[in-house]
DNA sequence: CTGAAAGCGCTTACAG
DNA sequence: CTGAAAGCGCTTACAG
């Protein structure tokens, strides 16, 4: 049997450090500090023999007096939309990346968020990240007195309060409905998911305000309610009790648009492009896949992390920055084989 | 412009309930803990009166003293893998639900690793669970010393030491080799990934031996090197430079097995399950798409989870805990589309 | 530039 | 059963 030695391992403190060195704790503190009154040599030689003997300052005394945790905590609600590990990832690796630690916290149902939140902020984190998940107004308060604001990634808060990065949903709407209508497109149609989520309202309302701009009917709307597959997937077999002819597909995502056009397959025998083309947004990796080979619009990620990560720099050093959002533009939609040109006699089709 | 008011927040901390209660710090102090010695009634006040105050215990000032953190270190590598982020939130839900509390690390390079188990380290975790990630034994070592066990999940560590919750993968692949064989199939290839990986190893080898055992060649190996879909995909290209008859395919996992069908079916118009059967591990969600309906092998994830977090709260208490490892039977294949019933002339085919 | 001292918010022997 | 005191490992005015 395998026995495992007594965990009575004690981690180097300041006061060993010190002792070891012959100087006080308080010069061992400050060679940790970049701005620190201390003299050049004195902290290259502390800093040295830090290393050698592995000290690290203990996170949990410096926070206690600093105010100041380097934790950055994140909401997450389930992650069945594989948009939500892939950006998940890189964040997490980019706010490593600087020396910030996450906390996470997993929202499965909405009604746990609140708790899920007040966890997180037990451990004071310097910020939150919140990731698809629709936090409610009192756990938006309950951060704000936390002193530990908000940033919204993907998704605006209901009350347009926090701090918001986002893709410009409105001109999104608008890519998708220009490029269905410029391969002739003329009878369209939106797959709408959480009709609470800024990403939602604004993609359906950009989508379908050029569609009119363009001289179309308003794009009819078929609610799937969430974005998950199963939600685009019953949308898909709803189409049966449409008695319109639709064209063109605009969904509220890839993962929708992924259920969606399964669907539509499986359970009236429509096929994609032939008989219907589809649109997604976000460009998931596996959109790229043979087997989806999904068109869509992909979302600006690398911007998009970039700006949470300074956001998130600027706020740890200073929690009282004025609110705001920034939306970036999506990129240029990537064609591949959902959708196709079609061609009408002169004079639109009815 | 919308100013944030001056984040002068200051918590509520035991000694100001200490004087609003007109009680010791002492007393506050043992409310909150079940086994200290404190009058029923007197406990029942100060809970109640911390509730109205919105008061909560400092967990970094708690750690310092008692040397418990209540935090759990997750280390990951990229989620690329629709198996863990499926993993990942069911696990941290449940720990979360335990009142432990979630610290992540992305590893996304593998020399990232040490790195990033550092960091979680410096946070003192009273354990780390492990996803996904060949942990260096230089990491393993760090980890012991900083007095944090590792729970292995889903794979066991290199040495063999740790603590690990998995599958039993050795009967995962002896049952994969009996359904192919038992419904009519004779030239068996393995598809593997990560060759380090105990999951891979023991797929193979249990696959391997009972073929052999009921009399059949020992399976191809096709090395796709990783538990990607790429990695399925570029296998199955592969399998043009095979000059061997492959009638039932087992791959390491789902995904490697979509990625593997996706890619003998696009690159070398090979047709499933006509041509050949494809058997995946895991059974994650888009599994049972329409899009792919993978004949499968279910992960018992239940029953690892449960051991996971009961492990966990074990590990809390007494990180001198021997170190053990538990093997979780596989759930009954599932079968879908990707494979069927071949029948050979009597006596066998060649 | 460096050190001695106070204090962050807790817990836990030690008395009573 | 309760309180006063020491101390966890740090940082930061305050002197010098």
């Amino acid at each position: 049997m395998r026995q495992r030695k007594k965990p009575e391992i004690r981690r180097v403190t300041v006061k060993d450090l010190a002792k070891d060195l012959g100087m006080s704790v308080s010069t061992i503190s400050r060679a940790f500090y970049p701005d620190a009154v201390i003299a050049e040599p004195t902290r290259r030689i502390v800093l040295k023999r830090a290393a050698e003997l592995g000290y690290r300052p203990n996170p949990f005394a410096q926070s206690l007096i600093t105010k100041r945790t380097q934790i950055v905590g994140v909401v997450v609600s389930d992650l069945t939309n594989p948009f939500y590990p892939e950006v998940m990832t890189e964040l997490v690796a980019r706010l490593q990346a600087v020396g910030m630690n996450v906390m996470l916290a997993v929202a499965n149902e909405p009604e746990k968020t609140d708790e899920a939140v007040e966890l997180l902020l037990s451990y004071q984190p310097d910020l939150l990240v919140v990731l698809a998940v629709p936090l409610s107004s009192h756990a938006r308060d309950k951060c704000e007195q936390g002193g530990a604001p908000c940033i919204f990634f993907n998704r605006l808060s209901a009350d347009g309060l926090g701090f918001g990065i986002t893709c410009d949903n409105i001109i999104g709407g608008r890519q998708a409905a220009d490029f269905l209508i410029d391969t002739g497109h003329r009878h369209l149609l939106y797959v709408s998911a959480f009709p609470d989520a800024s990403t939602n309202a604004e993609r359906l309302s950009g989508f379908c305000k050029r569609a009119q701009e363009r001289g179309l009917a308003r794009p009819i709307i078929l609610d799937a309610g969430f974005f998950t597959y199963e939600a685009g997937y019953d949308a898909g077999l709803k189409m049966a009790g449409l008695n319109q002819t639709v064209d063109g597909v605009f969904c509220a995502n890839d993962i929708v648009a992924i259920g969606f056009i399964e669907g539509i397959q499986e359970g009236l025998g429509l096929r994609v492009p032939e008989d219907l083309s589809v649109v997604g947004f976000d460009d998931i990796t596996m959109a790229g896949w043979p087997s989806h080979k999904l068109t869509t619009i992909p979302q600006p990620l690398g911007e998009m992390m970039d700006a949470t990560v300074s956001l998130a720099l600027e706020l740890a050093q200073d929690p009282s920055l004025a609110t705001r959002t920034r939306r970036f533009a999506p990129l240029p939609l990537i064609e591949r084989g959902t959708t196709r040109s079609r061609s009408y006699a002169t004079g639109g089709a009815t």
